[in-house]
Parts: structure tokens; C-alpha cells; sequence
DNA sequence: TAGTTTAATTCAAACGTTTGAACAATTTAA
DNA sequence: TTAAATTGTTCAAACGTTTGAATTAAACTA
């Protein structure tokens, strides 16, 4: 491992014996530096193999051009995608993006916090965790002077932009349909009521039925961490009730197939007996 | 957004009408300073919602306490669970992991490692984007100084260390299997043969074949990007020989699903016809 | 020719930490 | 009581850039 330090701006202007501030002025094309000085700059920088120490111009100019982003995990198509994305049009203005995942652990979410907080990010886009009701850290971004955006899973209380789709007339875009398909029994295995997104999700479930004046049954209404297997448990629970839904609508696509597959198992005819339809598209 | 700059290191030093260094000391825990202080300090620090400022810090020790992880996508089961372990290891031990995707791309392989050099991370865990065959960008981390260490996708020409599990041994385990189960004619589906594992499973396959004296014939070693789509495809070329295979083994589970789909169309019976395995756990 | 612009560069300080050397004050040894 | 060791702190420089002000040199005016 060879410990050759790393070559400076300094190490430019020795060769050309100008000064580090030229270097860099040279660099960063600063319009008062003459085109020969610059282009001697360029070609002894590639020389020399230069490679520019981000830490000290960020330091300098209390800037970092980096962008932390928070998502619950990354093993999801929407997740992922959108990461991409992201980064993609960052990196077109000169950022690059710091990407953790909370794995809709809160602990991990409030580190993951702590951490970008001191590596000096410019900014702060983030997904909420499941587990999250605390938003402590996330004022503390806000109150930190970090500007901070929210997107797909956020709260109220988190008083910072929001990006996401409108989830209460998507949701009752969903209902609507299942009530026009001759539904009228309808049971929702809604989010976390807590998370921004299922609170809506759950609105609009209510809005619908409200609008086609449909009874609102709390037993028809299960509150769920949306993964498979929760699906299929809550799945089991309301093929106990003494009256069954004739559809199921679940805040997730994961909770959905759960469901789906106890339908199956229980040799239930979908849709016919019973209707399932899942919000998201994974 | 209220512009209040942060509270530095001075700032406590203000208050308690002692030195920066001497708050910097209390701070890192530094032996010699007295608990009284180093209490005080600690108490300033939490009133004054102290954050370090980690590029200073980091530009002065020459160590940024960054680790950058190039991972070709991140929505795959297998990438996304080693990363979220890297992170907790590394977390541990006061480091923090920038994670950056390639999406199989070159072009953005290259630009990620240029992103992460100026970073100054002290260190980077890659894993190579199925589109690259020049090793350059790789080779200038390690010239420049900084650890690198390769998983599951590498390449001999990269001179890192690499961590990965016994391909050869594995795909022969798979074929020897298949052999067990009566087969004789066991086409491959391969990855491309410049990537390590790649390479190495197609060695294990022909090693195997060797063993049991069976034929190795180049018409049943198809190389695929290992994509259902070229899965499908290859599958059907399979079809098209003159003497069908009587088992096909892909190098990756989503080329395995493409073949199974046709074979499924074609109604061809899995396994009794061909049998079909894939490598990978996806 | 002296005076004014303009262009190209240097100067010096700053960003927020860390660190070894230096210093003063206190304690211990002899 | 004096020398030596220990403790707690300050000093000053350093990390690699950036930036506005200051300087110098060259090129125009009038």
C-alpha cells in the first residue's frame, strides 16, 4: 500500500510557481485568470493525478454538496427507483447523495439522523419508518437549519415539504370501484393510522363509503403492519366475523397477497366471494 | 428558515472562559483533562445543541470515517440484506457507509468511484456492474491510496481483495446433482464469462461434466445477461437444437424463471422433460 | 507623459477541528 | 527545602481549500 499523500493544489503551484490561490481560481474558472495559467493548471493537475479534497473546499465554503437520503429499505422496486432517480438529478447539479435505510426501525432511523446530520449534509429527503411516531429528530433537522423534504410516508407533525401522491382519492377511487363492481361489505386493512400516507388511505376508504351511503363498520377496518404475513392474519380475522366482507381493500401490496393466499387456502373464489385489491404497485 | 450558524467548539470554549483545544480534548475523551471540564463541557455542549462538525474534524485527522459501497442495484434481495450488514458492522465502529448504485451501468460505475474519491472516503466495498470489462477506475482507487475490497462480483484483473463464496465448487455441486437425477445432456445458461463468478460457475460446470465423463458440447453453454427476458430467449434456442437438452442450469434464478416460462408455454413437463435449476437465492 | 482602466496574480485570513509542544500549577519524592 | 514528576491547560500550527482585498503589470486615454 503505497503512502504516497495526495497531491494539492499546493503541489500545482509549485510546478508552475504561482500560488495556490491562482490553482484554484484556475480550477473553479474564475473569470480573472488568464487562459494560459488555467490551461497549464488543467494539464499539470492531470499530470500530478490531482484529485480534489472535497472535505476542505466543504469546510470552506460550508458547503458539502451532499444530500442524505433516509428510506425505509431499499429492497423495494418503489424504494429503489426512486432513489435512482434522485440521484440521477442531483448529480446533474454537483451533489451526491448519501443513502441509508432505516429498515422501518426507529433507533436506526434517529442514527441514521444523528449521522447525517455531522457528515454536514446540504439537505435531508426522507421516508418515514413504520415504527416512527417520534418526530423529535426530525425537528431537530428542521431546527438544525437542514432543509428537509418529505416524501411517500410522512406526518403532520413533521412540519417540513411533502412530496407523494394524493392518497385520499386514490383510495377512494379504489373504493369507489369496488363499490360500482357490486360491492358492499367492504373491509380495509389499513397502514399504521399514525403514518400520513394510510391515514389518508384510510380517509378516503371512508369518504367513498360515506358518498355511496354505506354503513362505516370499525370491524371492517384492521390496522396492520401491511407485511405478508400480518395480511394473512388479519385475512383469518375477518373470515371469522360472523357477517364476511365481500371485498378487502389492503393499504399494501404485500398485505393484499396474504390475503390472497388465505383466500386461496381457503378455496374462496376471488373475485366472485371475495374481492382483493391492493394499494401500491410492487 | 432561521439562519442561526451552528455552535462550534469555540462557542463552548466561550462560555466556560476556556480553550477551544481544551474543549476539543474534554470532547475526544483526551486523558489529560480534568472531569470537572470535560463534565462542563459536555454539559455546554448539550445546551448549546453542540454538533461536531465532522468535515473539519475529518480534514485535519486526513480520515473521513466514510466507507462508500458501489452495489449494482439495490432492489435485489441478496445487495440490498449485505449492505444493510455492512452498514451495521461498519456503524459499530464509527463509520458511516455512502451507498451508491451503478444500475449494471459502466458509465455510472465510473462516476460513482470518481464521486466517492473526492469524497475522500477511507475506503470502498464494491461489486462489479455486469456492463464492465475495463478495470481502470478501479485501479486508480487502489493507486490512490484508498482500501478497496471486491464481494461477490469481481474480476482477477482488479488486484483487491475479494469476498464471495466457492462458485466453482457450488455450480459443480448443482451439476453433479442433476447428473445424480439421470441427466445427460445439461445445457448452460452462463453469465458473462469476464465476471469472476460467472467465469467460475461456468468452470465448475465443465469440471463436473468432466468428472462424470459426459460430453461438453458448446452449443449448450449459452452466455446471457441472465435477465428473464434473455432467459426466455435463450431457452428458446435451446429448444431449437437438433437434440434438446434433457436439464438447463442458468448462472442467475431470473434467467431460470424466463426458461421455465417457456418451457411452461411449450408445455414441456418440468422436471421430467428438462430439468431446470438456477443459481442464487433471489 | 502622466493618469486611469483593466487584467492577472498574490496576500492573508478564514472554515472548525486536532495535536504535540510548551507552560504553569500542584503534588510527590528525597 | 529543593528537585522531579504529574496534572491540567494554553499555544500555535496544521489539514486543503476559497475569497475578497491588495498589489503589480500592462494597456489604454487624454
Amino acid at each position: 500500500m503505497s503512502k504516497q499523500k495526495k497531491t494539492t493544489i499546493k503541489d500545482i503551484a509549485n510546478v508552475l510557481n504561482i500560488t495556490p490561490s491562482a490553482v484554484s481560481k484556475a480550477l473553479n474558472n474564475h473569470p480573472r485568470i488568464s487562459q494560459k495559467t488555467r490551461d497549464a493548471v488543467i494539464q499539470v493537475a492531470k499530470n500530478l493525478n490531482y484529485q480534489p479534497n472535497r472535505l476542505a473546499s466543504a469546510l470552506r465554503k460550508g458547503k458539502s454538496n451532499l444530500v442524505g437520503v433516509i428510506i425505509p429499505r431499499t429492497n423495494s422496486i418503489f424504494f429503489s427507483n426512486v432513489v435512482q432517480h434522485m440521484e440521477e438529478v442531483l448529480n446533474l447539479s454537483g451533489y451526491n447523495v448519501i443513502m441509508t435505510q432505516s429498515n422501518e426501525s426507529y433507533t436506526k432511523e434517529c442514527s441514521n439522523i444523528e449521522a447525517l446530520l455531522d457528515t454536514q449534509v446540504d439537505g435531508i429527503i426522507a421516508s418515514l419508518a413504520n415504527e416512527t411516531t417520534n418526530f423529535e429528530s426530525y425537528n431537530k433537522i428542521i431546527n438544525n437549519g437542514v432543509p428537509l423534504i418529505m416524501f411517500d410516508r410522512s406526518d403532520y407533525e413533521i412540519n417540513a415539504d411533502y412530496i407523494g401522491i394524493d392518497d385520499v382519492r386514490s383510495s377512494q377511487l379504489i373504493v369507489d370501484h369496488l363499490i360500482t363492481q357490486g360491492c358492499k361489505r367492504i373491509a380495509h386493512i389499513a397502514g399504521f393510522s399514525h403514518t400520513r400516507i394510510y391515514k389518508n388511505r384510510i380517509k378516503g376508504y371512508i369518504d367513498s363509503l360515506e358518498q355511496h351511503q354505506l354503513e362505516i363498520n370499525e370491524d371492517l377496518i384492521l390496522e396492520s403492519n401491511l407485511s405478508l404475513n400480518d395480511g394473512r392474519e388479519k385475512m383469518q380475522q375477518l373470515l371469522q366475523l360472523n357477517e364476511r366482507p365481500d371485498a378487502v381493500y389492503a393499504a399494501g401490496d404485500y398485505a393484499a397477497l396474504g390475503a390472497l393466499q388465505i383466500l386461496k387456502e381457503h378455496n374462496i373464489k376471488v373475485p366472485e366471494e371475495i374481492a382483493v385489491v391492493g394499494f401500491s404497485n410492487e
